[in-house]
DNA sequence: AAGAGTTACCCCACAATTCCCCACTTATTA
DNA sequence: TAATAAGTGGGGAATTGTGGGGTAACTCTT
């Protein structure tokens, strides 16, 4: 599981640190690959084999059904993957770079099975937004019995 | 699998350059042609062999089907057969980059089976679009356990 | 039918990016 | 406080992308 927060430098040339006890999940699972895609403020890691399963998936769905370009141009588009290189780091693609807004501080956040990657200002606002919903979430929560 | 964004300027006599990546796949596939064509917002690629199969099946719906006129129009008329040159770009028809307003940043989208070809600020604002009607995906969003 | 202008296609040269190293600094652990 | 691990920075080769020249084909005009 992934979990936890890191701060890393995202340096000159658009490369990202990963943390070690991320890259052990990796390691444990026997596969070190990672894809990279793309959110609505964030990017989002996932473990080669748990995204297999989700683009196999939407590869045999329609290929001209309307719901189903747009569910696939904004989840599975932009997904790239990447090997860490010697010194654990990984290359953000430029337009995902972008899209997240990632220069200088970026954050990594565990989600368990999988895990964002967030320019520093934006995690911010994020935690801001669900907090002043927070009374919605609760009763969710509540909800699924937790 | 077609996957990834690219960022790539379309030239001054509307040439494209094609990732390395998706020329790849072409390759594999063992043909290289590449047929453009027109779709909503943006161009749609097409390894020629999954073009064919399209085209095949709306070539033997009715000829005179106002609906299948229509789809004819719309997504078949403007296919376009084309090759790399050895610099990997394609020539875009002016037509074509006309309709989906192509100058200066481009983004390649890939969508598995084929990809797509938008205009920088199309692509933001047709993101922006699928978010703000984020309700429609969640069937899938569900399905897929994103 | 000939010539001017445009467009497409081939080529080469340069620029930018990516990839693969190694070295240094900062944390962590023993 | 040494020793190990983690994270950062940067050099240099290889790959990828961009710009542009020159010729051939094609269109349009006269």
């Amino acid at each position: 599981m992934f979990t936890g927060w890191s701060i890393h430098a995202l340096d000159a040339k658009g490369r990202l640190a990963i943390p070690a006890r991320f890259r052990d999940v990796l390691r444990d699972e026997g596969d070190e690959r990672l894809v990279l895609t793309t959110s609505e403020r964030c990017l989002v890691a996932y473990p080669y084999n748990e995204w297999r399963a989700v683009a196999d998936k939407v590869s045999r769905l329609s290929r001209v059904d309307p719901k189903v370009l747009a569910f696939r141009r904004y989840f599975i588009s932009g997904a790239t993957e990447s090997l860490c290189d010697k010194q654990g780091r990984v290359l953000i693609p430029q337009p995902l770079r972008e899209l997240a807004g990632l220069d200088g501080q970026v954050y990594l956040v565990g989600m368990q099975h999988n895990f964002e990657i967030w320019d520093k200002d934006r995690w911010y606002a994020e935690r801001e937004q669900i907090s002043a919903n927070f009374g919605d979430l609760s009763s969710f929560m509540a909800d699924l019995g937790i």
